[in-house]
DNA sequence: CTAAACCGAATGAATGTTCAATCGGTTTAG
DNA sequence: CTAAACCGATTGAACATTCATTCGGTTTAG
């Protein structure tokens, strides 16, 4: 964990208010920097461009969201109970913080993300979901394929809440999650 | 279905190759312009302006969805073979279009979408879903967020198979499938 | 005192949009 | 039948604006 400087913070802070506001062009730094009480040199003395700040935005988000996975791993649950505890703990956290949740899909589907192969079958997840297989928790599907499945269906269940007219009832998101669980558990 | 001279599909057409390629922004007009080899002028004789163009290729190509969407249900099938065949077809072309699905995705995510509220509740799809709760073939679930979830499901399996290492057996895809079949009917 | 952090006006390249002019075809008038 | 009038599609150079980035200077921290 490291320290991050108070401009810095502002710079990420607003970067992704504003990103997630007028979208991924339409965010120029000016806006930015006037956002961030900061100066536009002051940008430039933290990244070397406007593209590695948004690189960096990136990474700097997307460790938390592993961080979240990796402490529920860390509790002494049922594997069940870890299923529902990754997708409840993400849904929260993109309810949360829903300009994390617009800036990943916009990132993802940017050419900064495309062209880039993944190494889909590493990290928790994968392992998570490998371990269920061979435990016989989990129908025998590629674990990568149920890692990105499973990502994809939190994000989506988190845009069905904020995309507004769709507010979900606790018992609606219970109901949810059960229709993936019951999809890759074997019976 | 309209006419569209040949000059503005060539505008479609190579607005939707270059957002896939270079992204949402970064594809200024005079790109979108060479590209198609098309005058500048001519962009704005059919389109007000950029945004404009944009708003129209999204329901250009989103209307091809639903045609798609159409022609399943209109054909002489189980309910299982219409949400498998919904679930195929739309895979397929998302496969066969991939500057498609990759323009949705970032179009959805911006702040062209963002704050419209939308009539999930109002379509084929979720007709087709209000139906087999009805039926019982489907959990009793808001047919909305059956919609949602389907689509979302749709587009992370496409994504799947596009974005590199992960191409899809056939196998597989029906696998897919099963897993949210298996998740939204009725034991 | 020094180096790093920070500032913000200045710069020049890039971009969306405009518009006067051209072109090919179709209608109209004689 | 013919030529003039007219039309919409198309062009691309010109314009104003916006943007990322730079840089010389000031402040701050150790």
């Amino acid at each position: 964990m490291e320290k991050i400087s108070d401009k810095k913070k502002a710079i990420f802070s607003s970067a992704l208010d504003l990103i997630k506001e007028h979208g991924f062009h339409g965010t120029p730094i000016s806006m930015v920097v006037k956002h961030a009480g900061v100066a536009a040199g002051t940008v430039y003395h933290y990244f070397d461009s406007k593209d590695e700040l948004i690189c960096e935005l990136y990474a700097y988000n997307r460790s938390r969201l592993i961080r979240i996975i990796e402490e529920v791993l860390a509790e002494n649950l049922s594997y069940k109970q870890k299923f529902f505890g990754i997708y409840i703990n993400l849904y929260d956290f993109y309810i949360d913080n829903t300009n994390v949740l617009i800036f990943f899909e916009q990132f993802v589907n940017s050419p900064y993300n495309l062209n880039k192969n993944y190494a889909h079958s590493q990290g928790q997840l994968s392992d998570f979901f490998r371990e269920g297989i061979e435990n016989g928790a989990i129908k025998t599907i590629r674990p990568e394929i149920l890692k990105v499945l499973t990502l994809g269906s939190i994000a989506t269940t988190a845009k069905l809440h904020i995309f507004g007219n769709l507010s979900l009832r606790e018992s609606e998101l219970k109901q949810i999650v059960e229709i993936l669980w019951d999809g890759i558990s074997s019976t």
